[in-house]
DNA sequence: CAGAATACTGAACAGTGTTCAGTAAATCAA
DNA sequence: TTGATTTACTGAACACTGTTCAGTATTCTG
């Protein structure tokens, strides 16, 4: 019987048009231009048809965030697969980090920047995915700290704490760089970079 | 006629309380918990009213950041004029600095972690005053840093850079600890005395 | 062809920031 | 003590927001 296979087969395209939607608005002026009618406006479907498909706008921006933050995760894993040294490696993540940040500021800045008094009412399995984003990516960076204690190349210390310190800094210039747009910085690249030798350089 | 100056006071008197009804409620949960309603209600006058004192809620959420960013100044000032070395200067107003924002997590996420396209449709005046909030500590970390360098105690290097490079390390570390409430973080003490301890180091 | 399952909607609820015509009170000039 | 004017304030409305749910319309099944 066909007909369950093209129902769900319909119901994941219509998923898909809502999260495409969702997206665009997303991307133009981040979490606070998505909204359910916004969506709704754009697909042709009634506002409550979203409801079908998530349980609230919580989630479903978490999904966009989840989505996008894989692409994050598969750019540290293609660094990891180069062959250089752990060091390099390190550094290039990181960057990578910086990077992606820039690239996606409202997932970012959703992920990250957004207090969790915000999330008062909202179901807890939707915040959960919200939180968990990041978590995969802060893995990675600890598994390279982990690398370059192990080859001797940076200053032996606990990897928990070094993770957290070192993400909390590099968390920092994403952040303000992404934020504070209207704050007169110095050349960007410059100020990543220097920044870059700093965190890196404190670690040896 | 003293007629004008006791209008000018019951003014300043209903302004002063729509500004402590609404540090209630920013205190509790932050931005999103401040509305025109509530505050109404607080003070018992007409959500309107609150217009005839303050253009927008940025606005009257502006005020609340710069009065409370006021006292990280005086903070700030304090440490200066203890005499102790520029170098115990510098890593002290850097602690004040984190202290604060971990005291004061709902200015400190409106004023730095809140995208500016959230202030889409607001009035460029009440948006300037809440970027301007944190400009004069800014200020007192390039003059900190520099009589650092002015001493020898610090590496000679390009004072914007350095100061815009320090101050994205502090506002990751007070940001992702106030913002991220539900990560796992290691000892916070611990965690921020080793994450200043790299800071300084890296400028040396 | 009747009945069950599914998909979808429209209207409503409770809230948000903001505006503005209109009212009521206080002050001033005659 | 009037009448005019200024000032303070309000109530209702506008245009939004996320979310819920009874009810309809369509599709598939036995």
């Amino acid at each position: 019987m066909g007909v369950a296979q093209r129902r769900a087969r319909e119901k994941d395209e219509l998923r898909r048009k809502i999260l495409g939607a969702a997206a665009e608005l997303f991307l133009e002026e981040g979490y606070q231009n998505v909204s359910m009618r916004k969506i709704a406006e754009r697909i042709e479907y009634a506002p409550s048809t979203i409801y079908l498909h998530f349980q609230d706008k919580v989630q479903l921006v978490g999904y966009l965030c989840t989505e996008t933050f894989a692409e994050l995760d598969r750019r540290l894993e293609d660094i990891m697969e180069l062959g250089l040294s752990p060091l390099e490696t390190l550094r290039k993540s990181l960057r990578a980090y910086i990077d992606f940040g820039r690239e996606y500021p409202s997932h970012y800045i959703f992920v990250f920047c957004t207090p969790e008094s915000l999330f008062k009412n909202i179901e807890k399995e939707s915040c959960q995915a919200v939180y968990g984003c990041g978590m995969s990516s802060f893995e990675r960076l600890k598994a390279g700290l982990a690398e370059c204690m192990h080859a001797g190349v940076i200053r032996e210390a606990d990897l928990e704490l070094t993770a957290q310190s070192t993400w909390l800094m590099i968390h920092g210039i994403t952040a303000g760089l992404v934020t504070c747009t209207s704050f007169p910085f110095v050349d960007k690249e410059l100020l990543i970079e220097h920044s870059l030798d700093r965190i890196v350089g404190s670690l040896q």
